[in-house]
DNA sequence: GATTGTTTAAAACAGTCGTTTGATTTTTCG
DNA sequence: CGAAAAATCAAACGACTGTTTTAAACAATC
């Protein structure tokens, strides 16, 4: 019994602070949301605080399994691109695990509490060595561009992010209709054809078709 | 002298919203760094929430601006998206104007409130209007792709935003000295590169020169 | 100089915040 | 079972929140 509350704690904990922030969620909100007193927090945890690191670290295990996961060696580098962006956008909506684990981590990434500044070293450092890797699988020579190639990264990435940090204005300037329509798989194509036309492979963006070529779409594993 | 204690207001204001958020900056802390009484913030604006629209607009006005005014409608289409880019990179550190403009203006976007959710769209929309009118002089068709070609605009824009909303992780990855290197006008040559390439104008992001294509580097105005 | 209306000041308002207390219930285990 | 430990509970703590009040200081007009 000990212990499920400390998942309900967290679990309520976890969704407060990653739709309201740190500040915007109060103890009472989270333990009224999880079923249990208000003194649980302090009992379980300690203080508010270290409430936030355990869903921090919660979420930061779950998170980037599957993205690395979608990217394995194996496959051709194109295809081994097309899996970890679609990773990336899957990991935002994964139904298999709660929705805030990605938001909070969002969150922290674009203002790190002194707390998790080493827990967002060891999350983002493995993804972000992984697709340098791939960068460099599929153009050999970005990784020795100026700034070490971090930047081509960063374009990468950035175009991922942007729908999970700028979803609400999407909404706004597509329409609800529109917007719904943006599904990972179409996102996931758009964006791996949009990186490797810049990367000089593959056709350019706007083309005579608008699918993905065959060998980077049906390989990835889902 | 009641009009500057408005503008102090504001300003102390926004600064503190900015950084940290609208739960997070208390009256007694804005009203100390204004250098006013607490009282003063319900005697000019009402309430918080109507200081926090003030600031809102106040940023908005001055916002957008610059960006558009770079990208002017005379210059090749190239120079153009240069313009475009450069200007809203540089709109994040423009020394002539407040940080907390931008910084503000990104946390809505991020966690859009009630309040501003028209704001929003009379400040995104021309930008998104204006991009779109470049886009398409650059690649004829592509406003004709699939979902309007929102999707071929938001991988340019999500490149710019990244090192707005995320530069303390870019921080984080790249070192501090590394970081500092990545100044406003490099940024903006390597976005336009990645872009034009990924776009089929230009050449590829990975090639002899790292340095942009003359055309769009020198003609941009400042 | 008195009398307006406008702006600032200190103090207090009710409410919520995170946290603690001390008693009570539940569980564990010899 | 019965004692020891663990966990939950309602209630209250002091500190802080946004807001209001009331009085004083200021400015401008007659």
């Amino acid at each position: 019994m000990a212990e499920e509350v400390r998942g309900r704690l967290i679990d309520a904990a976890g969704r407060a602070f990653a739709e309201r922030g740190f500040e915007g969620a109060s103890v009472r909100d989270i333990c009224s949301d999880a079923g249990v007193n208000v003194a649980a927090i302090n009992y379980h945890f300690g203080d508010k605080q270290s409430l936030y690191v355990a869903c921090l670290e919660q979420a930061q295990c779950s998170e980037s399994r599957q993205t690395l996961l979608a990217a394995a060696p194996s496959l051709p580098p194109e295809a081994r691109l097309h899996g970890f962006i679609r990773g990336m956008l899957a990991a935002q909506g994964d139904p298999d695990r709660p929705r805030w684990h990605h938001a909070l981590m969002l969150r922290e990434m674009a203002h790190p509490t002194t707390a998790a500044a080493a827990v967002l070293q060891r999350y983002i450092r493995p993804l972000a060595e992984t697709l340098r890797e791939i960068l460099e699988q599929i153009s050999p020579g970005v990784s020795g561009m100026s700034h070490d190639g971090w930047p081509v990264g960063f374009s990468v990435v950035s175009q991922v992010l942007f729908y999970a940090v700028h979803r609400p204005v999407v909404r706004l300037l597509m329409g609800e209709a529109e917007h719904d329509a943006l599904d990972v798989d179409f996102l996931a194509d758009h964006i791996t054809r949009f990186s490797l036309a810049a990367l000089g492979r593959g056709p350019n963006i706007v083309g005579p078709s608008a699918a993905p070529s065959a060998g980077t779409r049906k390989t990835v594993p889902r």
